[in-house]
DNA sequence: CTCCAAAAAAGAATGATTCTAATTCTATTA
DNA sequence: TAATAGAATTAGAATCATTCTTTTTTGGAG
């Protein structure tokens, strides 16, 4: 655990969104102005897979990077970006009965249209 | 409907993977060489927007492109990296109800360890 | 204090994808 | 049939996120 990492981590847990790694070079260089690019990515690719945080890859935008608090899945607002979180604890057993085998994990993401964009009607 | 998309469309149905774009425009010059990868994409993107085809991201891959038959779900190996089919058809309105609104879509990708994999226990 | 190994820094390199500009089709109209 | 306009294609440059390579720094063990 070095000091980028622990900046890193800490920005992750302050943020209530979903950052990006250029997001995250931007806010760690405020703290720590000699911090590289290949740091950052070095430690967010170290953290996800020792299953600390979570790559989340949506379509079109670079990779974002999630705390994980408990296993979750995404909610993307298909009008403005916005992503939410929220899970289904039912869903990971009824893969399984499903598929006859356990599984690993997986990854869920359920493209909507938020209250605003839905009044908007974008 | 230019003899360039039908191509690539032929190429997709007579797939049984799922095929990168790489692989698409490898297979499309064979046919015709003077295809170019920026048409491969265009018509790639414009399909996936019409909704005729699936663009599907796997992490550490390029992009994989998928003919749409039924809505279908994703499941990964993370041992040698296969992709097979499922569907869970009732995960839709399970969605909905616990979201407490309409979805547009979703993407569910389930990694697992297959048969083989699991044998060799990589 | 010195040495070693691990991590970080810098910035070049990569690779997938998109963009731009120029060219070629296609379909329609005259 | 010829002319034209618009759309699609081509070629290759450009971009952007990400990774890699090399050098430098750091922090702990002896």
């Amino acid at each position: 655990m070095t000091k980028q990492r622990a900046l890193i981590m800490n920005i992750l847990n302050q943020s209530d969104r979903h950052l990006t790694a250029d997001e995250i070079f931007f806010l760690a260089k405020l703290k720590m102005p000699s911090i590289a690019m290949a740091t950052v990515y070095n430690n967010l690719n170290a953290m996800n897979d020792a299953g600390l945080i979570h790559r989340l890859h949506i379509d079109g935008a670079a990779d974002c990077f999630d705390k994980i608090t408990e296993p979750h899945d995404h909610l993307l607002c298909d009008g403005c970006g916005k992503i939410s979180d929220f899970h289904l604890p039912s869903l990971s057993d009824t893969l399984e009965a499903t598929l006859g085998h356990p599984l690993l994990s997986y990854d869920l993401t359920v493209h909507y249209l938020c209250a605003e964009c839905q009044k908007g009607k974008r």
